[in-house]
DNA sequence: CAGTATCCCTTTTGATACTG
DNA sequence: CAGTATCAAAAGGGATACTG
């Protein structure tokens, strides 16, 4: 549950040759981390889903599909601590809390929308890729066979 | 090394009460498992810095900085099968294999670019964030124990 | 309902050694 | 140089039980 410690602290090492690429070049230690959570599984499905209004915790669950409770849990307190999402707890009888994006969030929300929908647009691309790869792999190895059995 | 096999099934359920949410909706199977491969801590860094230009092998594990080996080469098959990025061989004596962005890894470098942008952008505020966030975890805790004591 | 805490298994990853 | 193979360590994540 403690956070704050980075385990690999391989990357951040001083800008050398840098400044000479075109724009990441340095890929320093926030930005690094920053990136590694937000290109994350369940954070990157839950910006995507909470578009634009509230939702409680138990209908995230159910739209996010495949999520664990645990998960969840874990994922929506590491963007309420990002400050991209908010929770307000309602304190009442069975409990209620809503989820909802922040101005922060919601900025967000609209690269990884793009990022959403180049995927939706770009899916058959990459399946029919997957495939001729596939089939040449399939193709070389029965070559390296046929090499082999000589 | 075989892939095509799927952990988690548990995501793939017909589409009930969808059609009604903005535009995610439909996380079918197919747009999930290629957000979870473009979502991947080195997949992102090597389409991103992969602008425009070839790079040798060696040149982006200097450049990925804290990839391992094993991990770029894993990243990189990836995204070869994936139709995003090509490999070129050349049959030199010190073996010289260059990678380089396809159309379709282009489109994909443009949307990342615009993450990477905004992480660059707002990581002031996400620091900020976690400082206030973790102040006011410590003081909650910092409360509880008070009652606990008494 | 919305968590928290634990246990435990699986996947991921890094280190190391070896090869064309 | 650009990998592949192997193994051990570590992180991720699920199942379950319990709580305010």
């Amino acid at each position: 549950m403690e956070d704050g410690t980075y385990k690999a602290l391989g990357y951040c090492k001083g800008t050398d040759d840098d400044e000479a690429r075109q724009w990441d070049v340095r890929a320093d230690c926030d930005v690094r981390h920053i990136l590694d959570r937000i290109a994350d599984k369940w954070s990157l499905l839950v910006i995507a889903l909470l578009d634009r209004r509230t939702m409680r915790f138990s209908e995230l669950r159910r739209t996010v599909d495949g999520v664990s409770q645990r998960m969840l849990t874990v994922t929506l307190r590491q963007l309420e601590r990002d400050g991209l999402v908010s929770r307000t707890v309602y304190p009442v009888v069975p409990p209620r809390v809503d989820y909802e994006l922040t101005e922060l969030g919601m900025s967000l929300h609209e690269v990884i929308k793009s990022l959403v929908i180049w995927t939706e647009e770009h899916q058959q691309a990459i399946s029919a890729a997957r495939s001729t790869y596939d089939q040449r792999i399939a193709e070389e190895e029965r070559q390296q066979l046929q090499v082999m059995v000589r």
